[in-house]
RNA sequence: AGGGCUAUCGCCAAGCGGUAAGGCACAGCACUUUGACUGCUGCAUUCGCUGGUUCGAAUCCAGCUAGCCCUGCCA
């Protein structure tokens, strides 16, 4: 902790109040509920709540806020716990689960009705509703505030007991009808539900709501600083009121902060369960969508999702931020972690006509010339390899310096070659491109000095290991989401991109073979690959391209 | 009688009364066995608007404006 080191607002309250001595120790939690898969929006909130307590000192624990067993399943709680050690959050052996709490909350519930504090209600949801008032009108008395603490406690229990049915009765907490906010109008903290809970079972019939288990769920494990979204601001009144009518010795402070959004991104559950069944995505984890899992899919890395997070910051202000910048993290992680092999995504045929037919010889390349410690490889070389497309032109545009009649490349790793012509089919595609080799400048290096302005990369023909690579690019026709202001229309569909996905053979280099799942690489001038573990064998892998590198596709401009 | 929050470059974001950090994006140059990477350079006379206080205001005050959130027995 830098005395220099510029501090965001949360980590200024925290020093506040480790000043004031209010707190002395950090400890803060992320406390999901179990309905559903996590994205990168959560994972701002576990990196920092995870990051607050390592820059203190202090503990982090890990939560399911599980008090709603209509919503919840236990399906989405190994897919949690996964991600979040996956992101690297360690909770070390603080995993809770606010259902474990319930017996303490009945007894605080129990409490409040003893000093008056709740009250149960016969009002119906709707009722309730109209009684709470509106944004510019006071609520009503609810009639059934006057009955008395020892009705309320003997009614409360039956509601535990499973005297009533489901919506019958709720305890409200007895604070302000007249409140400017709308949370403090008498608030319903119990519930009677009659359902089978993925912990409790049976146990229980009645289940604490959100804002009154919450605050007890943080003081019974002594969380200091409860993080939590904007969203919550209003609900802080509501959470001060419960941790000091239950006269928690400490109560924990809570502290919101805006949510992390991306530009152009479907994140809707009722979409993405779209995309899903109409095929058009494969799944929760599909590489174009923004879970934790499709991040892990596509090739993210933990270390650069921190990165992102960081770098976006914390704040109180809306905000969108950039997907480039993202891709501007796994670029920057990546680049010295992931080993450069030669692969040919667009291929077209390159004969050296002076090299000797049937001949080949194995050619030594490194592996990562920003990382020593990854190594070198042996590639094999012969008479007809394959190049890039689009390193390849007839008539080149000026500062064009890849191939072209007349002119000398380097073969990376290989030879000088000088380019001769091409040969075209039927239809003027060009079907090979010939050229003549200088055998003396193996490796890459002419002995005379002479340089050349373009090197380019290949396969050898012979040898080349095939492999499908999807090429993603957004989901979302970002030109008429942009030009729109949103991603869906009127109708709110979304404005998708017809070529998110593009599927291609490739010709890859032998040391391709045996890439495992999750294994990252990076294509030599194509971008980063990642094997995506959907449909992928040891023998034939899939890869998944995470981001290109810009200057892939640029090319000369016009003048 | 509505309440709460927010507003600094295309996108994030520092700044906390002493004269606008940084990152992404973008553009240009240099370097290069990846047109990548790297390096250098450029990119807000201005902080939502209008007044006021002050020697001095993005920072303090007042009034506007815009955006987000809140009327679940969801979290």
């Amino acid at each position: 902790m830098g005395e220099t080191e510029s501090r965001n607002f949360i980590e200024m309250a925290i020093d506040k109040d480790l000043a004031e001595g209010v707190y002395d120790s950090v400890h803060t939690r992320f406390p999901p509920e179990p309905n559903g898969y996590l994205h990168i929006g959560h994972a701002k909130s576990i990196l920092l709540n995870y990051g607050l307590a390592q820059k203190y000192g202090g503990k982090f624990n890990m939560r399911f806020d599980d008090t709603n067993p209509t919503k919840e399943d236990i399906e989405f709680v190994e897919s949690i716990k996964a991600d979040i050690q996956w992101l690297g959050a360690d909770w070390e052996d603080r995993l809770f689960f606010a259902s474990n709490y319930f017996g303490q909350m009945y007894e605080a519930a129990c409490k409040l009705i003893s000093k008056g504090k709740a009250y149960v209600s016969d009002l119906t949801a709707e009722q309730i509703r109209e009684y709470r008032g509106s944004l510019t009108e006071p609520g009503k008395e609810d009639p059934y505030s006057t009955r008395s603490v020892e009705e309320n406690l003997k009614l409360f229990e039956e509601m535990k007991e499973g005297k009533y049915a489901d919506g019958e009765k709720v305890l409200r907490a007895r604070i302000d009808m007249a409140s400017p906010n709308i949370n403090m109008r008498d608030p319903v903290i119990y519930r009677v539900a009659h359902m089978t809970h993925h912990n409790t079972g049976d146990t229980w019939c009645i289940y604490p709501m959100y804002d009154f288990a919450h605050p007890i769920e943080d003081a019974i494990e002594g969380i200091t600083h409860s993080i939590c979204t904007l969203e919550f601001e209003d609900h802080r009144p509501l959470y001060d009121w419960v941790v000091r009518e239950l006269e928690y010795p400490q109560p924990p402070r809570q502290i919101e902060f805006a949510k992390l959004y991306l530009k152009n991104v479907v994140t809707g559950k009722r979409y993405i369960k779209k995309l899903v069944q109409t095929g058009i995505v494969d799944g929760w984890d599909d590489p174009r969508l923004v879970s934790i899992a499709a991040l892990r899919r596509r090739g993210f890395t933990p270390e650069s999702i921190r990165m992102f997070v960081e770098m976006c910051g914390v704040s109180k202000a809306n905000s969108i931020a950039d997907y480039a910048a993202l891709e501007y993290c796994i670029r920057e992680d990546l680049k010295a972690k992931a080993p450069r092999y030669m692969a040919i995504v667009d291929p077209v045929k390159l004969v050296i006509d002076n090299y000797p037919e049937g001949q080949t010889e194995m050619l030594t390349a490194v592996n990562n010339p920003e990382n020593e410690a990854l190594g070198s490889r042996e590639i094999p070389f012969g008479r007809e390899l394959y190049i890039e497309r689009e390193d390849f032109m007839e008539e080149p545009p000026k500062k064009y310096f890849r191939m072209f009649p007349g002119n000398e490349v380097r073969l990376m790793n290989a030879y000088f070659v000088t380019c001769t012509g091409c040969v075209k089919d039927e239809n003027g595609n060009i079907k090979e491109v010939h050229c003549t080799y200088d055998p003396a400048s193996k490796g890459g290096n002419s002995p005379d000095g002479r340089k050349v302005k373009g090197t380019i990369h290949w396969v050898a023909a012979e040898t080349a290991v095939s492999a499908e690579v999807r090429l993603y690019e957004n989901l979302i026709d970002e030109e008429k989401a942009n030009e729109m202001d949103s991603i869906y229309n009127e109708e709110g569909e979304l404005y998708l991109n017809p070529d998110s996905l593009i599927v291609k053979q490739c010709y890859l280099e032998p040391a391709f073979a045996g890439a495992k799942a999750y294994d990252r690489f990076q294509f030599v001038r194509q971008g980063f690959f990642c094997v995506d573990p959907k449909d992928s064998t040891e023998e034939k892998p899939v890869f998944n391209r995470i981001v290109s590198l810009k200057s892939s596709f640029v090319l000369p401009k016009k003048d």
